[in-house]
DNA sequence: TCTGGGGTCCTAGGACCC
DNA sequence: TCTGGGGTCCTAGGACCC
């Protein structure tokens, strides 16, 4: 039997990322309460045009507030001056402007946010060559076998990246390292902004335990809630607990990872590389619409979704054989519907009248506040999967049929 | 005046086939 | 006639993550 080395892995979270990139842009806004979110807005691009390239030249009164702000939408990312008010990520704007009223407000630049993620990655897999993507914001590296990569635990490495980062994009990332993914997503934070944290296996009692639940990564605010009503608040009260126990609550997977997690134990190996599986556009209304009296707004919207994935489809090379539709009421349920093609497509006029084929069969007696459009069971491009199967013509539900007459337009 | 947009994975029941 | 399975695909919902 061979023994494997111990593993070094690191979890990379770069600092209020989509913040500090605007910080980029207006240095004089540095150390103020800035929160990113909404949509795009007349005030912004008037702004920009007032002073044209010379960006870092506005002052600081000329940005708008948070609480001059009026509609739907939450916040992408608070600076961590916005964060002593008690604002941060998903907090609705609203919410938001009570708290921090003085707050500048700007929207998510995401050409801009794309081009620095790709760059902070190039950075990091060309130190690091064993890369995971976890999204615009976060990497996994696998420092196991990059020489060095052993020394201080990680820290050497950790650094230099870290220095490297900021070198070419002038932002700061904080890095987490552990013998595994958990461990080291849970790591990255613990010396937010800017920080090195290390962590072996012989720490997690001492670093790990005494955090909630809920600061695994796995474990939501329905699982931690359920966690809290059976009396385990914390991760240390879970690993002690029985798993027997757990897997009684929670079902057969997901206790028995519960347990092992709480263990800080996790196997996961870094993945490099990985196909998408779905691809979706989706808008919230400005107002809630109802599918008889706002038909021609949403009809209009549903096909432009349509059309937008499409593109997206055909920019990236894939074809999809699942069409689905999201509808969220103004209640917040939600509810979707599918259909399967016998031939996968990336057409919008295709995915168009399959999608309304699914949209017929929701119930569209609520008003809506949400709709969404998704193709899933995606091949790329030439590679078709020769998956020759494809029954499925839906028929419309009860429910739905008696709407029928009047939204016909929609499908 | 709460609560965006883009994803992944899991579960569970029914259809259908062997 | 009745009794069993297993396997795969499809759909819907839900939890969770960034």
């Amino acid at each position: 039997m061979s023994t494997s080395p111990v593993r070094r892995i690191a979890h990379l979270d770069m600092d209020a990322f989509f913040a500090s990139v605007e910080l980029l842009r207006y240095p004089q806004l540095k150390g103020l309460p800035v929160v990113i979110g909404g949509g795009r807005r007349q005030e912004d691009d008037a702004l920009r045009q007032t002073y044209g390239q010379d960006l870092s030249q506005i002052p600081v009164a000329a940005f708008p507030l948070l609480k001059d702000y009026v509609g739907r939408g939450v916040i992408t990312t608070a600076t961590y001056a916005a964060r002593q008010f008690g604002v941060g990520s998903a907090m609705g704007l609203m919410k938001a402007a009570k708290l921090c009223p003085q707050a500048i407000l700007l929207p998510v630049d995401f050409e801009e946010i794309r081009r620095y993620s790709k760059q902070f990655k190039a950075i990091a897999s060309d130190i690091v060559p064993q890369m995971e993507d976890r999204g615009v914001d976060e990497i996994y590296l696998d420092f196991t076998d990059v020489p060095g990569g052993q020394r201080e635990g990680g820290r050497v490495l950790a650094r230099l990246i870290q220095k490297a980062v900021l070198d070419a994009t002038g932002l700061t990332c904080s890095v987490g390292v552990a013998p595994n993914k958990l461990v080291a997503k849970m790591a990255s934070e613990f010396n937010k902004p800017n920080g090195i944290s290390i962590v072996h296996q012989g720490d997690v009692p001492a670093m790990v335990w005494p955090l909630p639940c809920r600061k695994i990564n796995g474990i939501g605010p329905k699982a931690s809630e359920k966690l809290t009503g059976l009396g385990i608040h914390t991760i240390g009260e879970l690993a002690a607990s029985d798993p027997q126990w757990l897997i009684a609550h929670f079902g057969k997977a997901y206790g028995a990872w519960m347990y092992e997690a709480a263990h800080g134990r996790d196997d996961r190996p870094v993945v490099t590389e990985s196909e998408p599986v779905s691809m979706s556009r989706e808008t919230t209304f400005d107002r809630d619409l109802h599918a008889v009296h706002d038909r021609a707004e949403l009809g209009a919207v549903f096909t432009r979704l349509c059309e937008q994935v499409a593109a997206d489809l055909q920019r990236k090379g894939y074809v999809g054989r699942t069409i689905g539709v999201k509808l969220r009421y103004d209640d917040f349920k939600i509810a979707t519907r599918d259909t399967s093609l016998a031939q996968p497509t990336a057409d919008a006029a295709r995915i168009r009248q399959a999608a309304g084929q699914s949209l017929k069969r929701a119930p569209l007696d609520k008003r809506l506040r949400l709709l969404g459009v998704r193709v899933g069971a995606l091949s790329k491009l030439g590679e078709s999967s020769d998956k020759n199967t494809a029954p499925a013509q839906s028929t419309p539900s009860q429910a739905a049929t008696f709407l029928e007459a009047k939204t016909g337009w929609l499908f």
